[in-house]
DNA sequence: GCCGTTATCGTACGACGTGCGGCGTTTCCT
DNA sequence: AGGAAACGCCGCACGTCGTACGATAACGGC
């Protein structure tokens, strides 16, 4: 429970919060906010500051209200991140070109996680113990399954294609993320971490040791220094991951 | 700092304890511990229960000690996860055999790395605000270089290619770890779960809107009841991945 | 034996998620 | 019209967390 984590509640409970099915009021005083409206300021809150400072009192202040109440509109901290997960899946354009073939399908698809993922990084820290069946979800599965459909491929080689690429896109933008906010989170910037860490590691690193580790690490930290290249990175892997999935397409019409 | 992070604290301090550096006791009492052993009982801590059971107190209950004494040999609770991480990735293997070529070397780096996070699922929701530059992952680092030196490669290339193979496979064994846990962190086996859901979601979700999604699904699903496919899953991926790297090393050489 | 150093640890503070029970508002039923 | 039932709202409290602070006691060098 303390780790920041979904699904982990009433299944019935959450299914009827992610498709809005409220079981219609009856009695008592009007509600004055929404499901909708608390997913709202608890994305924007996590958006700002990282889901370490999501909390319900903190959403609450954002909203005004007394911090219990927000539990008369979800049953859960984790229900409340089901929620937010569906809402941001909603984002995602869900067209394709007409013309594009399936190797640009996919292409867009791994593009529009990864910057769907840039737009909320906690996303990325958020462990699903169960998929979050909304209706986005939904609707983005089946969307990103069509990008394959109609290529000679089984069911289950379509559901194995589109796992690897969003694994990749996962993997990929979980690190250039992190290498993002290493500033932000810590106070200390690569050149000031640089300047502290490299001469206490010179000391006790021995390059003879380690010569690729050494000559690799260099080049790929000077390359990094040059902005953008995570997103140049995050392109070699996604071509030789679409030229991979191409040879198995290619093999399996033959 | 509420979330699991590392790296967050006086990088001068981290690799001071990384490397074991200790400033040379002089006078006081003998410490009756070690960063090591404090280490190891976090590390059977977090496999036994996951991160969100990681306390300082519960490591200190291990080892029969007040929560504050811990702090005599780790400044904080990142530093302990820097230390925890460094010590895990010395586990795995760092030959290659003999007469592996390129290919079969990455396989078995992918291989090692999906047996070591199965191992200790909870590398998965550390988030590393810098690289932990202990020497267990740089010989890590250096090794799974290895595995593509000599192919004709550039060195940015080298480490793109491993950071390929990294965060595909993290990603994968991400959902992988993610879907083994569901049943024992929620207490609902998947049956039993999707009795509850099955049902509810029926009477929400229209097949014709999503005809692809449903149809794969279920076949996905279905493949899912069988034990062990999630390894299967894995195997696929990552002979893509191979199969485009290969495409890749191929038209280098040419 | 004494003093400076250092390990150990009890207490405390401000965060967190959330259970419980009281209050006041709104709606339905008579 | 009036009473009762349902329900939104919220203050308080509990047990958890990381860790700052200061007291105490063990030890090494003189």
């Amino acid at each position: 429970m303390t780790a920041d984590s979904s699904s982990a509640g009433d299944p019935r409970r959450s299914l009827e919060l992610l498709w809005g099915l409220a079981p219609a009021r009856r009695r008592g005083p009007r509600p004055r906010h929404s499901v909708e409206e608390i997913a709202v300021a608890a994305i924007e809150l996590a958006d700002a500051e990282g889901l370490s400072a999501l909390s319900m009192r903190r959403v609450a202040d954002r909203l005004k209200v007394a911090t219990m109440s927000l539990y008369t509109y979800v049953p859960s901290k984790a229900e409340l991140i089901d929620v937010m997960l569906d809402r941001v899946y909603g984002e995602t354009p869900k067209t394709y070109a007409k013309s594009a073939g399936w190797r640009a399908r996919l292409e867009q698809v791994a593009r529009d996680n990864w910057d769907l993922y840039h737009r909320h990084p906690w996303m990325l820290q958020v462990v699903m113990h169960r998929p979050v069946l909304g209706p986005n979800m939904i609707a983005k599965f089946d969307f990103e399954l069509r990008a394959v459909d109609g290529e000679g491929l089984t069911d289950l080689e379509m559901d194995q294609v589109i796992s690897l690429v969003s694994n990749y896109v996962h993997g990929a933008v979980r690190s250039a993320v992190e290498a993002m906010q290493a500033e932000s989170r810590t106070g200390l910037s690569d050149a000031q971490w640089w300047e502290i860490s490299g001469p206490l590691l010179e000391k006790v690193f021995d390059p003879a040791q380690f010569p690729t580790a050494a000559r690799v690490g260099a080049a790929a930290g000077e390359a990094y220094e040059a902005v953008g290249d995570p997103e140049r990175a995050f392109a070699f892997g996604l071509e030789r991951v679409l030229d991979g999935i191409e040879a198995f397409i290619a093999r399996r019409s033959a």
